[in-house]
DNA sequence: CGAGCGATTCGC
DNA sequence: CGAATCGCTCGG
């Protein structure tokens, strides 16, 4: 289908959040949800830490029934609703009881658009992916999808790595939306590739 | 139980 | 700039 392979576990468990944030930037995504195949090229994420930063909803070391997930070891998916309307999906990264997770706030579609628009029911062109609730919407991804295994090709969602690999200048910036995390909203955790047109507005 | 609040998006 | 809209958390 396309030239590449599934990044193995140790990419999740390896390193800080934040390292992990940055080195998702480049990588794709392969979702198969509803019969439906898509391929993209993450681009914009951001990285929450539930030891030490009180963005994150498994700040401090909160665990509840939502942030369960973020207590298992890294490399799977955690899916949650925000506003009751848009689906947000993160990466979940480090060993257990380490809750620490990379939000995807924007792809960049490279196959499967048709898919995505039919998913969106709405033709938007290329700003169907530029936000972690519209990605979400365009790859169908639901709380349904929460704790799914990203090292399994099998998996309806997957992370991979392609062959031919793009240079690219990573930008770091302050997180979006997170200004009730009082002096850690300006921890600079988002990262995203510069010049690229599928980062969300921000 | 129920009040309060969003890791957003879209439209006016 | 404000509404939409509901799952989740926590306090009573």
């Amino acid at each position: 289908m396309f030239e590449g392979n599934v990044l193995p576990y140790s990419f999740y468990i390896d390193g800080s959040v934040v390292d992990i944030a940055i080195r998702l930037l480049g990588k794709v995504m392969v979702t198969n949800i509803n019969n439906r195949f898509t391929l993209s090229r993450i681009v914009e994420t951001e990285a929450y830490d539930g030891e030490k930063d009180k963005a994150c909803h498994a700040y401090p070391l909160r665990k509840t029934m939502r942030t369960e997930v973020m207590f298992k070891d890294g490399g799977r998916s955690y899916v949650y609703v925000c506003y009751g309307i848009h689906h947000l999906m993160n990466i979940i990264t480090n060993a257990e009881n380490e809750p620490h997770a990379v939000l995807i706030r924007a792809v960049e579609p490279i196959v499967g658009l048709e898919a995505m628009e039919e998913h969106k029911k709405k033709a938007g062109q290329a700003l169907l992916t530029n936000g972690p609730g519209k990605l979400c919407r365009a790859l169908g991804i639901t709380r349904k999808h929460n704790d799914v295994i990203l090292y399994d090709d099998s998996s309806p969602i997957w992370i991979g790595e392609t062959k031919e690999n793009l240079p690219f200048e990573v930008v770091q910036t302050t997180r979006i939306g997170v200004g009730y995390a009082e002096e850690d909203a300006f921890l600079p955790w988002r990262f995203f590739i510069e010049g690229n047109l599928f980062v969300s507005r921000g």
